[in-house]
DNA sequence: TCAACCTGTTTGGGTTACCAAACTCGTTGG
DNA sequence: CCAACGAGTTTGGTAACCCAAACAGGTTGA
């Protein structure tokens, strides 16, 4: 099993994640991303923003032109694309094939898109892409939405029964008595 | 859209929930929990799980009898179990639906388990659920296989071709220049 | 011109979560 | 009997994060 502590021992953190794709989204969206503009975008100080900042520039990151503007390098770029690809699937993941409503599967998917692995990631890329492609046909679609979610029951508290039941029988196939410290 | 932040303001945090699922464990398997065996358990020092546990306990999550012996409050027993819970389904979502290889669903479920909404989990609950049910029907069997990850592409560069330009198409349905910062 | 304003940086503080190392305490084997 | 050991705690250090506040520079409008 592996070390629980991989959590934190991602390429970057879920804070440098956000800055990152934050530097690259206003980029795409006023042409110029700013120290302020970044610090207003994340709900944070220019203090620490100037801080976060000069670490992800020391680890090649993030450039910074002679008129204070910021964008990424390479790695940088290839690195805020991923998470931001990432969050997208996770997001569609949940909304279109658990059903989740779109603002909560954002919510969840913000949180994890760092985290979640490239081929969790592929995965879920596969699965969305062949759904869209049997889209048309009906048999699938009825069959999955038969699957999803209802949409009226947004409050149930968790676990439900059915759910609390079906966690246990997958914990007893799958456990031999192993440590879950994973 | 929701602030990013919420990242770290969970009922309980990535260790918090460790220490918590780690106790409720040592109880199933040995009977009893220890500060040290927690240590041993989660591969960090004794001090580190005491002054963990010290806030744990004032929170009434952690409940420490007479002999030193520890076990969960209502509550921390009932956050342990969501917790857990939580991983179980995620895994299985991942593995099953997927088709990612089990140790990487663990890996993955392992590091979001504590940052996966109530509902988002109930969703994945009813979708498995679904599934089970359904297992004899030789069509959708069929269809989810087509849809899952094929078993020999452990390696290919994230994204993949295809998956990106998923992800593009998605980013456009979704975002009519609307803010993620999520 | 120069005060007001915006920008970016630095500094001291607070939180969480880890470590190593020193210390206490109870049990236990020679 | 007591040295040695394991268990638990405490303490000082580190590393990410965040904040507020003080500062330094550049623009700009009156």
């Amino acid at each position: 099993m592996s070390d629980w502590r991989e959590f934190d021992q991602n390429p970057v953190s879920h804070s440098a994640a956000h800055h990152l794709t934050t530097i690259q989204w206003l980029l795409d969206d006023q042409g110029y991303a700013r120290v302020s503009d970044v610090a207003r975008h994340l709900g944070i100080t220019r203090g620490s923003v100037s801080v976060t900042l000069k670490g992800l520039r020391q680890r090649g990151l993030v450039v910074e032109d002679d008129h204070k503007h910021l964008s990424l390098s390479v790695e940088g770029l290839r690195i805020a694309r991923g998470i931001r690809t990432k969050r997208i699937l996770i997001q569609a993941l949940f909304r279109e094939v658990l059903g989740v409503p779109d603002n909560v599967a954002e919510q969840d998917a913000c949180k994890i898109e760092h985290l979640i692995s490239d081929q969790t990631a592929e995965a879920a890329g596969g699965f969305l892409i062949g759904l869209e492609e049997s889209s048309s046909d009906p048999q699938l679609a009825k069959v999955l939405q038969s699957l999803r979610m209802p949409p009226a029951a947004p409050s149930t508290n968790f676990p439900g029964v059915g759910t609390q039941k079906l966690a246990l029988r997958l914990e007893k196939k799958d456990s031999h008595g192993e440590d879950p410290s994973s």
